[in-house]
DNA sequence: GTCTATAAAGGGATAGAC
DNA sequence: GTCTATCCCTTTATAGAC
């Protein structure tokens, strides 16, 4: 049993990962985490032995596990066209939920030097990927796989990520926050285009 | 006729964008401006008030006129599947060509307060939405024009958002990084999406 | 309009007591 | 394992000379 006011690692990533994807790297002080999890900042210096390595063990503990669900489905031997609906409503709901998660991927892309880089690769996108680059290649084998996974994730993901904004631009409404509405659409977008073909 | 070794507003901007494209607002200090630019970080204080208004002034210069070429191509009266195409290949150079630009956008959607946003809608989305819209309800009357603007759009920006970290993804190729390569398939995913209807 | 010098605050990191 | 106190550097911003 650990004593009452000391706290774990676990516990001081838990904290700091909402402030990194608030705020980024630059933007978040050892002093502000150290505030939040209601300790000195020296404290700090005790499990981690700088700021750098603190903030990698972050971002493994944000991205750790975060696509197994979306692996699930991926691989699993549902029809194609069911897969692909299953993924996207996954998908949506998992940044729609989980915002720190979605901050901290753009982040880490942005700002990433090459090891970051590889981490984020191993822990959310590689597998991920390979998922969506083969339900490509069974739906649509003629063409390249990387750039159909790219035009999928992306025409999911630019829902969450302009939602900010979403307030100043025009036909914007309240159900197009909600995951579900922007799941059925992209769905119906990714398999039929703007069927005028 | 300006003294040689005096800087004007617009240069110090010019030569800010960048840094703040690539290190965000609180990874820039206004010294390594200073440095830059090639004057005392003093000389910057007699151009701008303070760093955020500095600050503002590079978004305002970013993002001013940038949107121009695809609204021309919106407004034109040439058919709309080959107005799609031209907007979606322009779109593509654009954001290739001008990688601060891409930058920018993303971290003022991350990072903006209610007036930095208000800017970015005003500057870049707002004609560019109006017009991606009137095109989609031409193309696609039945669905939602917001929804497909937003897929449409994204589906072109997250090519070049993962840029970073296509090395270190499956199936990946050299011509994905190709503006023309990206413009033609993903002209043809908005168009036809997976065409398994 | 730019400079040097400097104030005042904040940041990363360490020492040593408990 | 956490604290207070502190070091040292960076940062924002200003003062005043040229």
């Amino acid at each position: 049993m650990r004593p009452l006011n000391t706290k774990s690692k676990e516990e001081i990533l838990t904290i700091a990962i909402p402030l990194f994807a608030g705020s980024g790297y630059s933007g978040v002080s050892m002093r502000a985490i150290a505030l939040k999890v209601g300790v000195s900042a020296a404290a700090l210096y005790h499990h981690f032995p700088d700021k750098q390595t603190l903030y990698l063990a972050a971002m493994a503990q944000a991205f750790v596990d975060k696509a197994d669900s979306l692996e699930e489905i991926l691989s699993s031997r549902v029809a194609p066209e069911k897969r692909l609906a299953q993924f996207i409503t996954c998908l949506c709901e998992l940044v729609h939920k989980d915002n720190d998660f979605s901050m901290l991927i753009q982040r880490e892309m942005m700002d990433g030097d090459e090891s970051r880089l590889q981490l984020l690769a191993s822990e959310v996108y590689h597998s991920l990927f390979q998922g969506v680059t083969e339900l490509c290649q069974e739906l649509d084998p003629k063409h390249d796989p990387y750039l159909l996974a790219i035009s999928i994730i992306g025409s999911v993901m630019y829902h969450f990520q302009t939602a900010a904004i979403r307030p100043y631009l025009p036909h914007s409404k309240e159900q197009h926050s909600d995951p579900q509405v922007v799941a059925r659409h992209v769905t119906n977008f990714v398999l039929q285009g703007l069927k005028t073909g």
